[in-house]
DNA sequence: AATGAATGAGCCTTCATTCAT
DNA sequence: AATGAATGAAGGCTCATTCAT
């Protein structure tokens, strides 16, 4: 539809610079970013957003038709982050390994603004569909990266045969989110919270300690 | 400070009729939470809440100084319900069936509103410090009670041995919130993901399997 | 609905004082009116409103649900006005006099607002059908008013037998309607015009001249 | 003044493609007419109206400086709407076939975003000056016509001699504003309301009827 | 000449809260 | 104790308009 509208008009008037409309679009996500993390979706008013990224509160109805676009948009967004963490366990020269890589990567200091951000989107997802649909689409991505890992890890004899590889990632996905969750509240310090799952992950999973050789 | 408040307004030392005004204060929590489960804390409006609980708004705040005092009372509240999930654990016969009787309790449909509620209350607690602490020492107790459970497990020779209860317990609770947090937007079967979570459990804790003999 | 809202609650708290209440509603009516009056429906704000009717903006909303309400609501009032037209036509010692009165007491200075008004009344009518309902309703009212004048001036023989009289109402509506209509913009005194329906009117509801005798 | 500014930025004297220009002048009024019908004057957002007419914003205000000057524009272009109306008046056989042509015209169907508009223009006269002057005008011009028509109606007998055609061309407009305003609220049907004025006029102007002979 | 991009001011409405009864 | 009445501030969004291209 936009690219008919380009079409459309032979052309005349000025050109759109879509360079420069990405990177408004990018400028006004992350002052939206940066409210929302701080005071979550429904306490952020565009008019802070629109402090924060510097840019007019009108500006930004000309990229978001609204205020939930805004957050949708965000969301997405915040899907693409999560495959970092996959990355790292792909990376790592056994699962076991890659685990623990991931489990200190998302306890690091810097995880706690994503980690406030997660929240929200789950709290929204229970009441927003669209949001809800949005965030299945990411999840649904991240456990099938993550499923083949693990399959390939069955294939190596890494972990036990008899579970089944997405659903374990799902698994995994939610132990994270459940974690993290708990940073602001939990008596326990966080990595060993942290610790304490990749233990149970070890005997669930059945991970076999990377010997010697390997 | 309440009393203070109270005796100002009264005749000094004259009892009110507590039983009444705590009435009024279960109804206004009530609609709260009905509020806060559908919409989340900041977009319910203190009109919306006095609806709900079919009470007057200027009547609210005979019972809250703040609409932030409602959240955090309603926090404490919620902080009990837990309790429940607790003693579902501790009357089971053994370990293994009081976590499987707490698992499929928690997915239970009925749970939705309460889970709804607790990740929103988990998302306050990041930016909100009153509201992390009351969440804290909610938690803080249930982790006492269900690590006392484990304990007496540990002691019955039904879990591993190695493991520190109340770091377990911790464990448990984060668990179970992750999974939970995925209500509406995992693609296995929320009660799959339980089961999944029950077999990790089970090779993690080391839980034995209840054989007529033992 | 708002009798069985005050009858259900027993009446604790603060009773409703209506007569209060009927007064700020006038107030703020009285207010709308004048800058309806000077800018029209849509180019007056509620805020304007409220300065002009002294009255704070969130407070014009307790007494009127949306903008469209308190428009609806003073087109309704406005239809009451026109009823002193008919009244000056039916209190005069016969229709000829009546008419004479009524056309000098619609061209008289004060009622320039009047009609300002009824003409925004009457363009809005061509796109609020709610809007529209009202009128019809108000003008339906004096018609039948005014038609029952002309029934009596036919049978008295002041005026043709062969008219009907609720059509020749309806048309002296439309008549004072188009020629206030061109107040502002008439090169001919609008006193003149006036004189010419007179005029028009004489002839076409062969109005006898009142003899000395009557 | 408008001449000045092309000047000013062109090379001196160089004539323009003036065609063009006055093309798009009219896309655009023409878009601007099909909102004023639809949502009045004020109603009507410059954007809006870009859609309709399928034109940028910032192009509109190449031709027009203001939103005033665009209704200004649109009011003046509407005058001369009207005039067709005397045309068919004028070429008719006799003045009362004209009236009634003029009648059943008015009366027509696709008029109703006419009067809707010319309502619109009316009410906008009693604020704004600039209008009121435009429409006087526009119908002074239309009543000299008319009024030329009507003299000739005298000197071939088929009308009253003792009446100024100039007071009663006005007369005549004023009527039909009146009856065409009234259209989404009468109860009487439209057309039935004009044969009434009709009828009003035969005895008004002493219309005769049009014999074989005569 | 025409379009894209941008904005301060303003819109209607609702907010949390207070005061009077 | 409980309700009705009131309000300044803020909410999301749109306005008419200007500037750059």
């Amino acid at each position: 539809m936009m690219i008919d509208k380009l079409s459309n008009k032979t052309h005349l008037g000025r050109p759109r610079d879509e360079a420069a409309r990405a990177a408004r679009r990018q400028q006004i996500l992350d002052g939206a970013r940066a409210c929302f993390v701080q005071k979550g979706f429904h306490a952020s008013s565009i008019a802070m957003i629109s402090e924060e990224a510097d840019v007019s509160v009108a500006n930004i109805y000309q990229y978001f038709e609204t205020k939930d676009d805004l957050i949708v948009a965000l969301v997405e967004e915040e899907a693409k982050n999560d495959l970092n963490v996959i990355r790292l366990i792909e990376e790592a020269s056994n699962l076991r390994d890659g685990l623990k890589a991931a489990a200190s990567h998302l306890v690091g200091a810097d995880m706690q603004g994503g980690m406030q951000l997660r929240l929200e989107v789950l709290a929204e997802s229970f009441r927003n569909p669209v949001v809800a649909d949005v965030v299945k689409r990411g999840d649904k991505h991240v456990a099938t990266l993550l499923a083949k890992v693990l399959r390939a890890a069955q294939a190596r004899g890494e972990m036990r045969r008899d579970l089944d590889p997405l659903r374990c990632a799902s698994f995994f996905s939610a132990l994270c989110d459940g974690i993290l969750s708990h940073l602001p509240t939990s008596t326990e310090p966080i990595d060993e919270l942290a610790a304490e799952a990749l233990k149970a992950l070890d005997t669930y999973l059945g991970l076999v300690r990377p010997t010697k050789r390997s």
